[in-house]
DNA sequence: CTTATTTGTTTTATAGTATAACAAAATCAG
DNA sequence: CTGATTTTGTTATACTATAAAACAAATAAG
């Protein structure tokens, strides 16, 4: 509601913009409701059915929808139904994580196709995408379709424009061009995104309509990191140096635990499963953090089994971490107050036995009683919202609005 | 770019779309521009002078631009500008502060005509409503003009839809209806808004052209609290509840002091002016906040006097707050990543002291290099931005971006 | 077999942009 | 002072879109 129209950027309408605006409302509805009628479809718009047929026709020959099975009817002529046409094209959503990197072709909705491949991570950048392009090479030889383009979430900071990884300190990547050198290696479009950012991406994207999620959200990722994506008006926030969303590393206290960053107290820093163990070993906040070592042998997941067994210590400090998660949740809410928080990571196994303490959290330091309601939704990791959001970042902009005004 | 289509709340194109598209752009650089030609607004708009002929016709007639003087050319026919019909319609802008009220009318670029008209603010809300009334009403009656309508600027959350005030803490108002009221009495829309709000409302509507904003900006406004608004892509970012944008109750410290919201360690409690005064007057960060008695009698404007003086207790207070001051700052840069910050306050009057600290303290807690160097400016006082905002709810409107899509 | 009903298409009217041609007004050159 | 040139602003024509109604096709009920 009430933007203003940037005067040195702005997209004046012609003749066609009517068509291109009420074309990507018709995909956008045949997207969400599929299978669909023009019939209905044309109920759905608000419109005649002359203007479907048209817009219909026109998605037809570009090969962007398909005419499927005849529906039912109680009486009359029986509906022809239209869908996305997924037969034929397909998206490769690469996964990069510190010790893994996955890779998934799904089809233009986002719907997974065959099985998941994975590879552990090579520490070295240019060996990493060695590798990567030939598993790519190999998926693609294997499928007996056309691959639209390669989407790639990574676990740090990346420069929208050209593709390139500014910063990714769990691997301790700088300054590396990899958009580049896979879009001439395997002659497709690549995109690559911050994971953060790919998930919030994968929310507003999703394609089961009862899903459908509203146009500003936040998605939180605990793991060894916190990533947090932000979408505003149906759009992802980047910002202006392309760290919008970096609330993992706004403080709970600036006299806290020594993060990752280089700062003190972030918020990373309380709820991390690195912190969250260092709690159950016994060291305080403000000691060094966990030995690599010890991680290796002993997981959140051991933690949270043996929390599951009556563990006191472990639910304590589960416990603890909870709080400490819905204390910066909360600072998203004043911040952003978004229509729905998205929480994913190995801790929201235990979302059970810490709904009630995060939850309480977030009404300790949320200004009204209504922002305290916000509705937190888990989202499990066989989900896969980082393969989703890769895959989004090739499919979506078929379906996006076109930029006007 | 790559915004998702709503499907459960979309804008079709329809045959005067492209129209009302265009129009819009075309009001937009009017406004920017002015006094501005046919032929200049075709050049600017990239497109052919038939095309500016026939809108400017059209926002002649309903009187939204009028024709002026003709301009100067070294050859061929003079040009005649075109401007945004100021005359016979007006705006009122009403700022509502804890201690007095301002008012004032402005043109429809919220250029403020005649003088500031101002009262003290009566505690009691409906006393407050019936002397605001009689004070516009006043003002409307030394007009020869229409009133276009009155935009409410309040230091406190509002309900968007239904203008209701829900809290203002430092006035102690609850739940006060005040679109409403007004509305009838005056028989003119009313317009009600946070003033954090709509001070980022000021800078994005902000009329001169040189100081034209980005899309993506931060307004913070340091006084007795902190107040902070935030526009993401030309739109002020509202959210679910009516509370985004709140970053003063966004924690430096969970420990910290207690904050006049109830929780401990809000950036607010350590920025506020009471806080600043707090420091002066050697109280610790954990221990009650200044008595109103001594804030009545010593200001930040006396405690600048003081440091500009060379005292140094004034000179270590001032430096303090500019250290957190930085702290918050980062955590806007690190969530939103504006483009630009705006700050506000009587403690900017120090900035030239201030400065190095603030900037010191973002660059301790921001991610990147580039995202340390975020443009910081300063707004003046005598900027009136509350009020600017106030008319720009009001004004905005008009000149605003269709709804499409 | 006819009628009613629903889907999908075609036709005509209307509203907009795109482009070129044209009219008006001012300068400049002789 | 008169005609060429240049620039502004208007008008006319072509094309492309939505709007709405009429029409064709397919199916079920009676």
């Amino acid at each position: 509601m009430l933007r203003k129209i940037n005067p040195d950027s702005f997209q004046l309408a012609n003749r066609s913009t009517s068509r291109e605006i009420n074309r990507q409302i018709a995909l956008t509805l045949i997207r969400a409701h599929q299978p669909i009628s023009r019939a209905d479809l044309a109920r759905e718009m608000n419109t005649h059915r002359a203007v479907v047929t048209l817009l219909a026709n026109e998605l037809l020959t570009e090969g962007l929808i398909v005419e499927g099975a005849t529906g039912e009817a109680k009486r009359g002529r029986k509906p022809t139904f239209l869908y996305i046409d997924s037969r034929e094209r397909y998206v490769l959503a690469v996964d990069i994580r510190a010790t893994r990197t996955y890779i998934q072709a799904t089809d233009m909705v986002g719907k997974p196709l065959d099985g998941l491949e994975s590879f552990s991570t090579p520490r070295d950048a240019q060996q990493f995408i060695a590798e990567l392009t030939a598993r790519l090479k190999g998926i693609m030889a294997e499928q007996n379709a056309t691959c639209q383009g390669v989407g790639v979430v990574v676990p740090g900071m990346v420069e929208a424009a050209t593709g390139r990884i500014l910063h990714a300190p769990t691997l301790d990547w700088r300054d590396i061009a990899l958009s580049e050198p896979l879009a001439t290696a395997l002659g497709l479009p690549v995109q690559v995104e911050n994971s953060g950012r790919a998930c919030a991406l994968a929310q507003v994207w999703a394609t089961r309509y009862e899903n459908n999620a509203p146009g500003t959200l936040a998605f939180v990722s605990v793991s060894d990191g916190v990533g947090v994506g932000i979408v505003v008006n149906g759009e992802t926030l980047r910002g202006k140096h392309n760290i919008a969303g970096e609330f993992g590393h706004v403080p709970l206290s600036i006299d806290g635990p020594r993060c990752a960053c280089g700062a003190r107290g972030c918020w990373e820093a309380y709820i991390s499963n690195l912190a969250t163990l260092s709690r159950y070993f016994g060291r305080g906040l403000s000691e060094q953090i966990l030995q690599p070592a010890e991680t290796a042998t002993f997981t959140v997941a051991d933690l949270i089994a043996l929390a599951r067994r009556g563990d006191g210590k472990a639910i304590t400090s589960l416990h603890s971490t909870g709080r400490y998660l819905g204390l910066g949740l909360a600072s998203i809410i004043n911040a952003i107050d978004p229509a729905v928080i998205y929480l994913s990571g190995e801790i929201t196994a235990v979302w059970d036995l810490l709904e009630a303490t995060v939850k309480a959290a977030i009404a300790e330091r949320t200004l009204t009683k209504f922002a305290a309601t916000t509705e937190i939704k888990i989202v499990g990791n066989d989900d896969y919202p980082r393969l989703r959001g890769a895959a989004a970042l090739i499919t979506a902009p078929a379906f996006a609005a076109p930029r006007v005004a």
